[in-house]
DNA sequence: GGGTGTTTAAGACGCA
DNA sequence: TGCGTCTTAAACACCC
């Protein structure tokens, strides 16, 4: 059994689960895109959006980091820091020093 | 120009 | 009650 079509993670975990389950821990922003898809039918129907939302993720975060280019220059593939590399294999989905603004 | 990448803004939610 | 995190949307800079 098992596995469950639910986003039982936020945008972060499924982004570097899709990153984890690769075979060089290297994926470019439609490999992401079709490995959420492939693992997790929710987003299929969940239209548009939510792309915009994982690019966000990316960037934002500091544990996604970019390494080198894609295959053809579309974009780039992305890669999970070595420091929040252990985390996320530990199950430590969280949000890593990022959007540190000082909100007053 | 399209896809990618980056940044801002704001509303909803969980927690100490 | 305030803070931090997550989510969504959208404008915008960059590259082929």
């Amino acid at each position: 059994m098992h596995e469950e079509p639910k986003p039982s993670h936020s945008y972060i975990g499924l982004i570097a689960m899709a990153i984890l389950s690769s075979k060089d821990k290297k994926l470019v922003l439609s490999d992401i895109y079709q490995w959420i898809l492939d693992h997790y039918p929710y987003f299929r129907t969940r239209g548009p959006g939510w792309r915009n939302s994982i690019r966000h993720n990316l960037s934002l975060n500091d544990c996604f980091v970019k390494s080198g280019r894609s295959a053809n220059g579309k974009g780039h593939y992305w890669a999970i820091h070595p420091a929040n590399e252990e985390d996320f294999m530990k199950g430590d989905f969280r949000r890593r020093r990022a959007q540190r603004k000082v909100r007053k």
